[in-house]
DNA sequence: TTTTAAATTTATAATGATTATAAATTTATT
DNA sequence: AATAAATTTATAATCATTATAAATTTAAAA
């Protein structure tokens, strides 16, 4: 419980951050929640332990975390930004059904993109959109009462 | 040349949009230029030949051309969107530099994504940022001049 | 052709995410 | 304890996008 604040803690000194408690929280929703949630998320459900947060606050702390590379934007098209504390390589794929946002591995290395030698590529970026299982299942099962009748 | 007007009316026309002059001339603008515009930079374009367009019309027709699957959105982390309306497979690489945004050709279902073998997938995007050659020639160079001084 | 209806465009207002600014508070330093 | 620096907060400003309704254009009917 103390172990893990003090780990968000280590990260962010880790970058020169100075971990203040709201800072401490931002990263903590990211890290445990891991929903890719919008500013709006995670000021939500912060101003709940801490009334006194203010929007700007996690707006300030979410581009410093950017800048550190602990976090980055999850680039899909949409109004709100969403952000992403997993740095590592994975992509993103919103199901246009329910709007959720999975996580799945891939190699993003195996593409060949010979065309980019001359390129210099910090990062990587893959998005997918569909519909996900569940959804998938939803359709099926109306399709199933549908007939019945 | 009208000839050409016909192929984007015709187009048009193949997905049950009529094709309007503001309509041919968006998506005139969106194939010719090829340039990932964002709303503002077609608008600032066109209302020089169509002094009374709106930008409401723009809007509108971006909507509609999407609806279609005539232009997609270009999913990169901006705070104005970007069109495209080349909807074939293709990666897009933005330079952090100087913010021109390069298609390149990727073959994305050289990924292998066996996590998704229960997801219904309908649009794959590849999105990389870096640096591209022309601004990483600019910074050579001006490490030649630091040297020579 | 004239009239009527439908579709499209336009102008304008409203919304809402993000950014900017400055004051208030907290933390660190002397 | 006093001062300075950093952080947080409250608030206003900005700006892309959406919504709404009026004006215009296009198509259809008489």
């Amino acid at each position: 419980m103390n172990q893990k604040i003090e780990n968000l803690s280590k990260k962010l000194v880790e970058k020169n951050i100075k971990p203040s408690f709201q800072r401490i929280k931002v990263l903590e929703y990211l890290t445990t929640k891991r929903n890719h949630p919008t500013v709006d998320e995670i000021f939500n459900e912060l101003v709940i332990e801490i009334p006194t947060l203010s929007k700007a606050t996690v707006y300030n702390t979410l581009d410093l975390l950017m800048e550190s590379k602990l976090a980055r934007i999850v680039t899909i098209e949409e109004n709100e930004t969403r952000y992403d504390a997993d740095v590592t390589n994975h992509g993103h794929f919103k199901c246009d059904l329910c709007g959720v946002i999975y996580d799945f591995p891939v190699n993003i290395d195996d593409l060949s993109t010979d065309s980019l030698k001359n390129f210099k590529i910090n990062e990587k970026n893959v998005y997918f959109q569909g519909i996900c299982p569940k959804c998938l299942d939803n359709i099926d099962n109306n399709k199933d009462k549908n007939k019945g009748k």
